[in-house]
RNA sequence: GGGCAGGUGCCAGAGUGGUUAAAUGGGCCUGGCUGUAAACCAGGUGCGAAAGCUACGGCGGUUCGAAUCCGUCCCUGCCCA
């Protein structure tokens, strides 16, 4: 698929200061001086940076108004700095944390952050001048300085700049203070973090931290370091906290976060993650999650109501696009169509590879009961919890509803049997 | 190191010897309505076909019987040093 200009491109090419463009997009909530930093971007090419913390093996959803800020300010051609958080994560963000975070072995960090720091691929151009002359995006993880730091030396170097009274008044520390305390390292997460812009500003040349609003108190103790320390002037910019049009914390489905990686959240699942935006979510979505220019989106989200259908599949696609691929998102979309347009049945299912299939030797065919394979395809966690789907009114097998899930699975080798928990999940299994 | 208060299900939070698989709220799930939306209404929400089993920080005890009483250990907060 060739590659459309997107709407940063765009805005670049029309002489949009980046600063502009990320406001108009709803990225920016809080600039730590706006007027410094607009010169900047004008002047030229601005490494900027995001932290990530490793805590998990892939990046998820809400990591993503982070990687399509620093994916804008590149296609601007400025050089974002994508930073795995590898030593940060040893010492652990007490920020909007109710009690002192369960700190990750070594080892875990490691694995976590080799399945992160490939996912930026996807949205970040490693070679540069993809999107005209930008520089080639950065991938770094501070373990690799932090974990050299000599204690008494950070403490004489660094912690000499950083006044107890203030970090105690900062919210996030006077809070758990009044609350559940604090410990030690934690109070020491905000230098740690501080010490890593200071040290990209000094070895990259960077200039801008972006990050979630939460991180704010954060970033600005950098500013100040760089500024205390090497008399620099650098910037903060941060993002507002995302939440859905339910006021929820935004990423999630069901509870369990939707990830960036396909062998956790299946495109389709990805798909239908966005397909799934309330109406009121819809414009603000498409402004930050995808690249689509402000005419389009604004046409797509003129009309209220069942219209807006339309913008969810074009988010959907955009999105699922983005992440994982034009095809793979053409490919959900296929299938979501045949599904829900086609009568929710066998037929609508059976030739899509998005959906999830489970082979079941044929010895067991005459043994299994449904509720077996509601449990071994994931759809339900215990046979419990299949009986009270079936009770409920909520199970149905290619396409037709089922009241005792205790019967045997009926079925011949070769064929295929659809299951379906409510309205949406479902899982095909192919009888062997 | 000393004193005090606590550690309950996904979360918050009741419960202080039996009728408590554990109130209530949130979350989540299902059904209804609908546009694969929101809102709303209804039901459900440990495992097991069942008997029953597991569960209220860990271990050990008292008791016919404990989340509830005792001992001890671990952890958290507050106050004192």
């Amino acid at each position: 698929m060739p590659m459309t200009t997107s709407a940063p491109e765009e805005a670049h090419a029309a002489g949009v200061n980046a600063l502009d463009y990320l406001a108009q997009r709803g990225y920016v909530q809080d600039v730590s001086d706006e007027a410094g930093l607009r010169a900047a971007f004008r002047s030229g090419p601005v490494a900027a940076y995001i932290g990530f913390d490793p805590s998990a093996p892939s990046l998820h959803v809400g990591n993503l108004v982070g990687i399509m800020m620093l994916a804008s300010l590149q296609r601007f051609g400025h050089r974002p700095i994508a930073l795995g958080g590898g030593g940060t994560a040893l010492v652990g963000d007490p920020t909007g944390r109710t009690s002192a975070r369960a700190l990750i072995a070594p080892a875990d960090i490691n694995a976590n952050l080799a399945g992160v720091l490939p996912q930026f691929g996807r949205y970040l151009d490693f070679t540069g001048g993809r999107f005209g002359g930008n520089p080639a995006a950065l991938l770094l993880n501070n373990a690799d300085w932090l974990s050299p730091l000599h204690y008494l030396e950070f403490l004489r170097d660094i912690g000499r700049h950083f006044s107890v009274n203030e970090l105690l008044s900062a919210e996030t520390y006077r809070q758990r203070l009044e609350t559940t305390g604090l410990n030690f390292v934690e109070l020491n997460y905000r230098l740690v973090q501080a010490y890593d812009f200071l040290h990209l500003f000094r070895t990259e040349g960077c200039l801008l931290q972006l990050g979630g609003s939460d991180q704010w108190g954060n970033i600005l103790g950098g500013v100040d370091l760089i500024r205390r320390a090497d008399g620099g002037k650098a910037f903060a910019l941060v993002s507002p906290l995302i939440t859905t049009a339910a006021g929820e914390k935004m990423g999630k489905t069901a509870g369990n976060a939707v990830w960036l990686d396909a062998a956790r959240t299946s495109p389709y699942d990805y798909s239908q993650f966005w397909v799934n935006t309330a109406d009121s979510d819809v414009g603000r979505f498409l402004r930050l999650f995808t690249f689509l220019p402000e005419a389009r989106i604004a046409a797509l989200t003129a009309e209220a109501g069942p219209a807006l259908r339309e913008a969810k599949r074009v988010l959907a696609f955009e999105a699922t696009a983005l992440t994982h691929g034009a095809e793979a998102a053409e490919a959900a979309a296929a299938e979501a169509d045949a599904y829900f347009g086609g009568g929710r049945t066998i037929e609508a299912s059976a030739n899509f590879s998005a959906t999830s299939n489970l082979d079941v030797t044929a010895e067991v065919i005459p043994g299994i009961t449904v509720t077996d394979l509601l449990v071994r395809t994931g759809l339900c966690k215990s046979r419990n919890e299949a009986r009270r789907l079936a009770a409920q009114g909520g199970l149905s097998i290619d396409g037709k509803r089922v009241e005792d899930a205790d019967a045997f699975v009926r079925g011949e080798a070769g064929t295929s049997v659809l299951l379906q928990a409510g309205k949406k999940r479902r899982h095909l299994v192919h009888l062997v």
